[in-house]
DNA sequence: GCGTCGGATTGAAACCTTTCAATCCAGTTC
DNA sequence: GAACTGGATTGAAAGGTTTCAATCCGACGC
């Protein structure tokens, strides 16, 4: 038998008045301002939202009263553990204002980011933090224009129409490069693509601002451009980089994700090249997964949580203060040395 | 600035037929039965809405229309890639009927888990999908009750007052123990816990069942308790593993999960056990990152995405017909064999 | 006893959309 | 030219909640 007996529909607070013997408002009261409302009375009219088995109409709430109590993360990839934990860090920020975070999940569509995008402002949401697809999309700046705050996470655009928060690319590329250089390597790959991603192109750049800086020779900074940031990817860039021959071939490379970088540990390690002997390795980003690979993975951390807490707090800002100015927080990554560079 | 000028409020219906100069019941024909309105005049009105940026209220049609155009799955552990996948499967079939999926992500929480039902059950959700912190919770009952359709995913009830889509833990532990058997390891551990949890209790219970069928003794199949389903508690089980004398020391080792089988390949790699050579290791799940492990990982896989489609669908089908009956529906498992058990 | 005060309660309006029966109107048929 | 047809349009009601000005009532001061 599902649910309640035919015709019965649920009870309204007109039910609810009616049991209780007291008049729509006073009910209302209860649900909004209980200390309004005298002891004696409050108890009978909860004791009779539980008889009928009230629940409160949220459409009817958010209609009449103009505000809703969600917040809304639109991720990229869901599978993509860095996403998950922005989104735990968003959840938390918002759990401490009693907002419910409602997650969305693009993946890589930007026909579905456009749909979700829709119904959220159909929905009034009190703001949406999202990851966009592609971070100069005009519909982001509609949604804004029409008064949902919007916060990218950990993107930038070129305008700064929007607050945002990301983390210093060209900065962890840098990092990453420069204990390499520290570790005595001479020859390095850069394992990274698509090219036209904004993530992908700084950490190339900062790399290069290292290697420049240390007066290396520029050919010696090698890169290896994969089709996406995945560990298949990885580890077909792993392949690539076996086929050089010996002289040409880099003792380290620095991946511009952790997904590229346990690929290509996993290459090294089933085709007998030790890490970090005969490669060392760095990633970007910190999942658990590098702390747990096979060869525990040096990589860039990113503040994941705090990322998303601080966007979190950024929508919130925008969403109560008349006087909101957006900023572009960007965070500092930090290199974490792991056993897949340290000898 | 944010948003739109101080003291303009988003467009309604009503502002949009008096800039068409139709009526207002027009308005909602070209939103809802677009062919019954005349061209021109449909034109007429599209147009006033994009001039005037008009956002149709979701609230209020909803409260009128009576019906959500939302599913929600209300996840266990959004950072596990197991149940991404689920979600992804979800979404699959929810997008197929023009449905919106929000995620909530409990957190292993009780008490987040609770405070994000009684929200989608405010907002009258088409119907709850859920991974249950506590399967029995009679909080699930309450909700099914008062006419919300309720799947439970990956998990069963004792009870039949559910449709769930699980799959068969027992026959998976079967599954693994048997194909270690053909492998011919005689001394097999079997880690995972804690043991309340009704995965880590079936897959025993078929580990056992293999085992005692092959009629090998039963204390040469080694029970390894963990405190969690985590990497970190399988490389700790891999230390008790190893602290045992030589004789007593499993040749395999099947994991309740694939987190657990990654912590202990890890610790193996580290601490120079050979995998499988010295220490076969079979996983369950087959997260994407078993295959793509340093040792690529034998698991027991079971169809996420399928799990997630056929949630969905029940739910669908709950909403939809008034003589849905309930379905327990069990998918049946299957051994994927890769590097870790095959020498 | 009268007037006043303040906390508790009430009743009606408002939020925005959808629905549906009623109306309108331009053609068509006889 | 009257009667009818059927597609397009209209107008009002309804949906469940919140809000807020108005009312009620018992207590208090004088």
């Amino acid at each position: 038998m599902p649910g309640r007996e035919p015709g019965a529909r649920s009870a309204s607070v007109k039910d609810v008045a009616a049991a209780a013997g007291v008049s729509l408002g006073t009910v209302s009261n209860v649900l909004n301002r209980p200390d309004r409302v005298s002891p004696e009375t409050r108890e009978r009219v909860q004791r009779a939202m539980s008889d009928l088995g009230f629940v409160r109409n949220e459409s009817a709430r958010q209609l009449r009263a103009g505000t809703s109590r969600t917040l809304a993360y639109v991720m990229l990839d869901a599978s993509n553990p860095f996403f998950t934990d922005v989104a735990a860090g968003i959840d938390t920020a918002a759990e401490s204002v009693d907002l419910a975070l409602v997650l969305c999940n693009s993946r890589n569509s930007a026909q579905r980011e456009r749909s979700h995008l829709a119904l959220l402002e159909q929905q009034r949401v009190q703001g949406v933090l999202i990851t966009p697809v592609e971070p100069d999309s005009p519909a982001l700046e509609e949604l804004a224009q029409r008064g949902t705050p919007v916060v990218v996470v950990d993107r930038t655009r070129a305008d700064q129409s929007f607050c945002s928060v990301a983390v210093d690319d060209v900065l962890g590329g840098r990092l990453a490069v420069e204990h390499l250089l520290d570790r005595g390597h001479t020859r390095v790959a850069y394992v990274g693509g698509p090219r036209h991603l904004g993530q992908v192109a700084d950490r190339l750049r900062g790399a290069r601002d290292a290697w420049s800086a240390a007066g290396r020779p520029e050919d010696a900074l090698v890169e290896v451009e994969t089709a996406a940031l995945t560990v298949n990817e990885g580890r077909e860039a792993g392949a690539r980089l076996a086929g050089l021959p010996a002289r040409r071939r880099p003792t380290a490379a620095f991946c511009a994700n952790d997904l590229l970088a346990l690929g290509l540990l996993q290459h090294a390690i089933s085709s007998g090249v030790r890490v970090p002997e005969e490669l060392a390795i760095v990633g970007y980003d910190d999942i658990d997964f590098a702390a747990a690979a096979a060869v525990p993975l040096t990589s860039v951390r990113q503040p994941r949580q705090l990322l998303g807490r601080t966007a979190a707090e950024l929508v919130l800002d925008e969403s109560a203060n008349a006087d909101h100015t957006h900023r572009q927080v960007l965070f500092t990554p930090e290199l974490v040395a792991r056993a897949s560079t340290l000898g």
